[in-house]
DNA sequence: AAACTATATCGTAATATTGCAATCATTAAA
DNA sequence: TTTAATGATTGCAATATTACGATATAGTTT
């Protein structure tokens, strides 16, 4: 089917879920890096830095900015494109807690 | 296409872009807060745990196993599956450099 | 051995994703 | 106002993902 069953999951799930997932392609990530790295950015470089055409890269864009990853803002000709620290810290935090218990507990198991 | 062009890309970028696409479904989010919760595992408690068929949950876990993210162990009858610590560090590791590069710049942009 | 249990695999339908050429919309420059 | 530049949208082909019934495989129990 191909369709993912979201309700029958917690909202902080769908939320990891749809973070990691806009994460989950190169490209994108190459996007955040460079994002990282400039910490301002057109369109326009990002096409430049990536191997691939304008358009595919426009629509990694979308899908970052829909899960709430980096933010657009238009500036005359151009669009500055921002990450959003807030998601980027619910990440950190979700990892942090993560390692912490795995800590913890030290496996009892495997 | 449907075809990631894998090879243009840094092996981190790479690396860490198939982690988070094996993370990106709530399904397995849900597996992984399941096995963190119990820290030990077989895989019929976690069909019970989740709103999907068993052969869904096997190729989510397949899913989630091909990518690092998990380790199973043969157990007589059953599989213990267990939450692969390393790869959770690498990822911890990834979005606290971030938080950190993004503190410091404190965004001059957007 | 036969029956049962647990998990994996196969096959398939429905839908989503990836990538790009062509095109559109908007602003800047001439 | 025409032209150029930038980035979004559309449409489409190729491929991947999601979900599950049916079936296979392998260990356990009787």
């Amino acid at each position: 089917m191909g369709v993912t069953k979201t309700s029958y999951f917690t909202d902080e799930q769908n939320s990891i879920a749809m973070i990691t997932k806009a994460l989950g392609h190169p490209a994108r990530i190459a996007i955040i890096d460079y994002l990282l790295k400039v910490d301002a950015c057109i369109c326009g470089d990002i096409v430049n830095e990536l191997p691939l055409a304008q358009p595919t890269v426009s629509q990694h864009l979308k899908e970052l900015k829909n899960a709430g990853l980096i933010k657009g803002e238009i500036e005359g000709n151009t669009i500055c494109y921002c990450i959003n620290n807030d998601v980027i810290a619910e990440l950190q935090s979700y990892f942090t807690k993560m390692s912490i218990k795995l800590e913890q507990k030290k496996n009892n198991c495997c």
